[in-house]
DNA sequence: GATGAATGAGGCTTCATTCAT
DNA sequence: CATGAATGAAGCCTCATTCAT
């Protein structure tokens, strides 16, 4: 009767909603959320419907959380990339893409459920990942504005969108072939650069590796 | 054995047919693949249940028609943009995108289709989706192939992918806006079509319009 | 103007009810009554569901009308069996029961739809169904009755409903067996027939052939 | 983790389930397969869809469990018919044919289900009814070979066929005639066993009961 | 008479969500 | 907090039947 939650509960409470999101995030980047019901999740997670609304308001809310944490884990990706890359700003660039591609790569069914899965759902999480994806934009856009001088003139906020959009949609193809069949992931990543660099008109030196 | 299938028949027939693909491609494009319901395509068609699986086998199959008619549009708009550009590979390219993006913005419904409702719906779907938009990268593939020698060494695969992913995340955000905040698309066919083609390390000449 | 119905035509037009009938006939007897759709019917007769619903009131009905043949054809083996039986019943009844099982495993899908598929179907066909079957039982019991005196006494009724009761479902047996498994017709025509006649008790002669 | 299953949550599952399987045994014995529908089912039940397909994987799910419901009613009835009538098999034979009656007489619905309304159910019931009706085949044939010495030489797989077939078609037509126009259970099943035992050419003795 | 397009009632089934234990 | 049985709305689809041509 004493303490309410003890350390140990919010433990174990903590591993609990883990193991549901993770095998959501699983099942979401395998099967599509239409196709990933939440007897499925349960079932994976050796959870319960009972515990399952509990954790998370319904369905839709466990795919935001899943969108977040994978937005989290990119975003940490993305700064430690740059934080490594100096302060150039277009050697930040171009490391930033290239850690992206390779997050993604390395995190099919992350990338999944971001590229793909998550389109179409209703306002609700289009509106999530909307912003996941507008982060990344504006974060291009911030980029660009600030070395403005060293480049041709260009409509930025479009550029930052060509720029999203050329990442996603060939790691999206790269991810749809064969895995034998695939570029290295490096030579993908290296190739997306270059094609993104050049889009912008950064200066040769800054192209190649 | 009198009367087989008078010409005014074949008419109706047709004309039954494609009030249901229109009225699917609406909503599809408004709601999405799963918030639309065969019910609701029917109501909107003025038709009935039973007509609309007589001409279509299911709603994935309405809905590779749908795929279809858009690829067909796309496709005659792409053609006859080209056939105007002239002779000049790099001219031509850039009229597509152009073109492509005028009418992405020309028809938001397809294009919410096109781009985003027909991601992660199964195996079939996915196909007939891939196949449109490959044919478009395999398009840019094959011009990028033709002008090797005016173009820096490129992974022209990923660069194809790249290059159509530029035109379609763009012009999705731009269509997520409110009209009213809109870059005119002009200016957006023209940003775009600017990014790609200095992707590619086309010369300064064919940058503007 | 002149004549209404030429001979011709009534011809075809029986040639046409026919082609339905013998088609239905044939999908009843493979399929079953639910499974066997109106559309099926139509296709496999080369007609239309106009025409179908022209010369038949509806399914019901052409299964009824199925039915009838399926009677009068095994009426017509029974009593062409029977003619030439000569005057002494028990003899007619044993050659009766093996034109019946021969006739039966010479048309295997009126015999499905006589025992097997006409089952469950709702009054009104039961009642054909059944009346078919009755008229079987009733000849046994005439004929049971008729030599009431060389016969051990029994209750006609219900020896009349297992004698015909063992030859459906031996037959039915029979038939759902692979073909290269089965007993010869001949063989099992001859078994269900001694079974029969030594359950009614007759003299040892008439149980061989 | 800390309640699991109590006893009587499991009472209620099985009380449940029951509810379910006596209400379409009713239907199905009353209506057929086709003409109950799982709307009619859970009504009965005073259940719902969901319970349904909680307990059963579909209509033809629980269909073969009523199949094996009332199989198992009837092994118990033979069974202990059979353990009463002693060592001598004809004498358990014609034991058995009365329990069987018995039992189909006092269980309309489950010998409708049995004999009639799971003919023609695709090939899943079938073979489910078919083993049922085989068991029954099955047993009848050991015991005629068990006595072989006794007997005239026979066919006796089909002779079992006819065995069964006279039992299940004379109950059948009894059942469907009026209740007050029925001979009494009890001749009924003394006039069919009479017939099954002559038919294999039983001595006078065991005739009588 | 023949044709086949059109209709719509109704069946089966799934699954997100709730709630008693 | 955990469990899983219970619910029922709603979707997809089939098919017997009608009717305009």
């Amino acid at each position: 009767m004493a303490y309410r939650t003890t350390p140990k509960m919010v433990e174990r409470k903590q591993a609990r909603r883990n193991a549901l999101l993770t095998a959501a995030i699983r099942l979401f980047g395998r099967k599509g959320f239409h196709a990933t019901t939440v007897p499925k999740i349960v079932a994976a997670a050796h959870s319960s419907t009972g515990s399952f609304y509990f954790y998370f308001k319904n369905k839709e809310d466990i795919f935001a959380a899943a969108l977040e944490v994978i937005g989290e884990s990119i975003s940490q990706a993305l700064n430690e990339a740059i934080a490594a890359a100096g302060p150039e700003v277009l050697r930040q660039m171009r490391t930033a893409v290239k850690a992206l591609v390779r997050f993604l790569a390395d995190h099919p069914e992350e990338a999944r459920i971001l590229i793909i899965e998550s389109s179409g759902l209703g306002k609700r999480l289009e509106t999530v990942r909307r912003n996941l994806v507008a982060s990344h934009t504006r974060s291009v856009e911030h980029a660009l504005t600030a070395i403005r001088g060293q480049l041709p003139p260009m409509e930025t906020a479009v550029v930052a969108s060509c720029w999203v959009g050329a990442v996603y949609e060939s790691v999206f193809h790269w991810l749809e072939q064969p895995p034998d069949q695939r570029l290295p992931a490096g030579q993908l990543a290296q190739a997306i650069a270059s094609f993104n660099l050049r889009a912008v008109g950064a200066p040769r030196e800054v192209l190649q590796e």
